[in-house]
DNA sequence: ATGTAATCGAGACGGTACGTCAGGTCTTACC
DNA sequence: GGTAAGACCTGACGTACCGTCTCGATTACAT
């Protein structure tokens, strides 16, 4: 299984401050324990035992910092050939119900993309580590269906993981429904019948 | 048809502030020229020729605000018997559609849902207004369907209606990808083969 | 004896916060108490019990706010006639005395002077308050001086109040001189001489 | 003539950087090029093209640099013995209003006073540096007068430079009044007469 | 028609967080 | 080993909004 890739939000490729980590770190738990509307600049700063200015130095806002904090354990990984399509279709629509099962996550990426209209430069590179990779992925893995004659050749890869996404998220944000067992294997289901 | 009715976000049933139309019309302006970041009570007010107190006096915060806002553009009345169920389909999800179509509630609603994390009070209120109410509007339409022998027996209207929305409110925020003709009639088709 | 007649160092005449005399006091504690340097806008809000807004809301930046603050006690009245040149230029003397006697005042005047170097919109006011307002009521006891016969006519009523000034100010600046009654003295005997 | 003596204002007796002169020169450019609210450490270091930490090596804070720099352009020389007592003291009081000419040294030094009030241990050195080493000097001067009957031995050495000094820094700082060849002659005549 | 009360606009107020800047300390890499 | 570069923490800057509040002025209803 490869490695979550991090991915920079900072303006250009700049290598990062010392304390990195430890910024994320800090981000994500302010995000955690004391929800979305408490995650300021000064919180993250004070929990990771960093200045203000350091953070300013290495990430232009609030939502750079957030993203890149968010992307690394944001669930994206390659789904290995495991010789069986149920199982490696039941395992990507894990992948974004682990996503999504994290309140963090689950509140802060729909909150992210709404602030993002504020950055849109941001938004491109929002889109490539929290969409298009984990796409990547997940799109070989039903196309290794398609070939094993598991699924339909019409299959629409781009359709199937608005489905799965969004009714996650939806679930997860809106209706507060259950992300569960039955869940999943409906959803994988949905693949075969598309 | 039903006409949409306005639900009260404000904490007691009192009627409401002379200007509440404008204010709510105000709110809407701004969120769809502006921004969802640019939406503050101060730009609310002046957009609306009002006192900030007036808005106060009314409305809690700024979410229960936004809330009524938007319940009065959004979308969910009941689904007439039109004695083709993919028609009522169709017309069930379009009213989805339409409700995302437009950028403000597209975005808003999700921020608002991050946001009512702070108001806990409120968000059984949100879900009433903006989910249960048309949920049970459409979810009459697929049990005519079901009525008439078009849908299985066993259609989950919970899970259907997830799909629909999840996919639409999915595409909007994140991918961008199309919310088309296309994408609505896969949707309807996928009510016969869930 | 006419009342020191504060000085509004604000952008418009706008009469002023309801907590100005508050705020004033507090900034001439903080400078007393803990230095020039020490004299922060956060400081003085924190000290006088007050948003930090409400100061910036009446004046523009810190030097007319302090300028305001020093206004208010900075002696520069009418001397009276008293019948006795002599005694009316020592009182004159004194009155100057008194203004550096206050170490906030001695230090914050010529700090607040190399400050206003970034505000030249606010020095015509400074020099009014500080400046013509205490000399215009000195050279009239002067002049009623020449007119007895006391002082000569040939008397330079800028330039002796420029010495008296200007040795008092050095001195509690500069050298760390005795600014005492023997100094008052020598200064009155000046007039009748220079 | 005695060439100016440069007085190290840096905590220990250590040389000098390098650069010394280079940053000497650098505060005062900036100084007198962007005022002295712009007289950062920063600039300074940038301006001498010296990293930050090489001028902290030496100097162990703003106004100790400031101090150093300014140092070096006080005149504070031995007034040669002409003979001529009036001469003598024009020449000491042109001494005093060269310094004060400079608009750098005129608003920096009074500033620079206040600012001292932070660090006592500079501020012995400060007034041998700006104070007596002068002095004395025109003291020198001053003795000279009364040795040849043309100054009465009453005569106070430190009075009369604190009115020298003292008008000329007040008008500079505060009236803005003119620093020309008729104060010069009427603070010489002061001296035969106090 | 007028007095009383509710409502309104305006905006001051005590705050919190923003994003920026400079001070002064420290580390790294070069010469 | 002194230096240039610059990361780093600290703390103040001046700004924008928050949600509360007080203040007349305007309404609207009750007499």
């Amino acid at each position: 299984m490869k490695r979550v890739v991090s991915f920079r939000f900072m303006s250009d490729e700049t290598p990062g401050p010392r304390g990195a980590a430890r910024i994320h770190q800090a981000a994500r738990e302010v995000l955690a324990g004391r929800g979305y509307s408490a995650l300021t600049m000064e919180a993250v700063a004070a929990a990771a035992g960093v200045g203000k200015s350091t953070i300013y130095r290495w990430w232009p806002n609030k939502e750079a910092l957030l993203a890149d904090a968010l992307a690394e354990v944001f669930k994206g990984e390659e789904i290995p050939d495991l010789g069986d399509t149920r199982a490696e279709l039941r395992r990507a629509v894990d992948m974004t119900m682990d996503n999504y099962a994290d309140a963090g996550l689950a509140i802060a990426l729909p909150a992210l993309a709404a602030d993002l209209a504020r950055h849109p430069e941001l938004l491109a590179r929002f889109r490539e580590v929290f969409l298009w990779r984990k796409r990547g992925n997940i799109a070989a893995a039903l196309h290794r269906g398609v070939d094993r004659g598991d699924l339909p050749a019409t299959l629409d890869t781009d359709l199937i993981q608005d489905l799965w996404a969004g009714t996650i998220m939806y679930r997860r944000l809106m209706t507060g429904g259950p992300l569960d067992d039955d869940l999943a294997e409906r959803l994988v289901q949905l693949a075969f019948k598309v």
